[in-house]
DNA sequence: TTGACAAATAGTTTTAAATCCTATTTAGTA
DNA sequence: TACTAAATAGGATTTAAAACTATTTGTCAA
């Protein structure tokens, strides 16, 4: 087995620990939704998803895509892109990188800095269960910077 | 004067020279939403917002509101608070802080750790306007972590 | 100081993402 | 295999945000 198969298998028996861990079942749709969510390096829409899941399930409802979305951010399976939203962007926790927003734009550049990939959590939260950390930066990128 | 007058007075010479910067004209509307802003420690909405400045100001719209605070995000003077959004939640600036988001039941819990404030910014993006960093953590609260 | 003009606003309508609702189906398990 | 709570499909509803247009208002140059 491929160190990208291997990687893909271990990725669904976290998910199955996940749900089970939070009394989910385990339904064909909410498996092909984080399939389709952990198959793509992109940061897609709930829409995106949809038209993604519908070629093998072409009866999937947009509600419920929205609905398993929600579920997975809720179980720690899968993330909102920081950013100001509408239409939420979705992240399913692929390899380590953080994010750089164009506040003109909008545009979002990823980029990786190790340093960035395990930062502390301050005493003053440790009491919380902390599923993700975040360091996230915005600005104009060059475009924007310099067409004033 | 006092120092918190003088801070204040920092802030609006220094949204003064933002406004110029880009060439926006200083309206009575646009002063008003960002003095609304800069006079919480809340993380407001467009609506928390609207109804702060019309206590002020009885005409302005919702409308100016929210073109108003994305205007304020474009220039840097003013932010949106990380996570899902709807409605959106607007940062003035206040003191440097950090946020926890709870991905139950939505909480945001404030906190503040002196490392996190000034973290340096890697090569990989140091050829765009940097105007925020940004350190978050997502996870469960304490009833959230307990109850199940 | 005034006049011209680009920019901003009020008020309303429109859009679109997300959520809600209900009848039906299904996964888990006893 | 049958039961039950949970999940889904499909459509209706909600609601924040954006778009539109006539009117008003800063800004800057004369």
């Amino acid at each position: 087995m491929s160190e990208v198969q291997k990687n893909w298998n271990n990725k669904l028996i976290d998910f199955h620990g996940r749900c089970r861990a939070a009394g989910l079942k385990m339904t064909p749709q909410r498996v092909a939704v984080f399939k389709a969510l952990i198959g793509t390096d992109k940061h897609p829409t709930a829409e995106d998803v949809y038209r993604d899941v519908r070629l093998e399930m072409p009866n999937i409802s947009l509600d419920t895509v929205n609905r398993t979305l929600l579920t997975l951010v809720e179980i720690g399976a899968a993330f909102v892109v920081e950013g100001t939203g509408q239409p939420r962007r979705y992240d399913g926790g692929m390899d380590d990188h953080q994010h750089f927003r164009c506040l003109k734009c909008g545009k979002i550049v990823d980029f990786h800095y190790e340093p960035y990939d395990n930062i502390d959590v301050p005493a003053a939260i440790g009491h919380y269960t902390v599923l993700r950390k975040t360091v996230y930066f915005e600005g104009y990128c060059d475009a924007c910077t310099h067409d004033n």
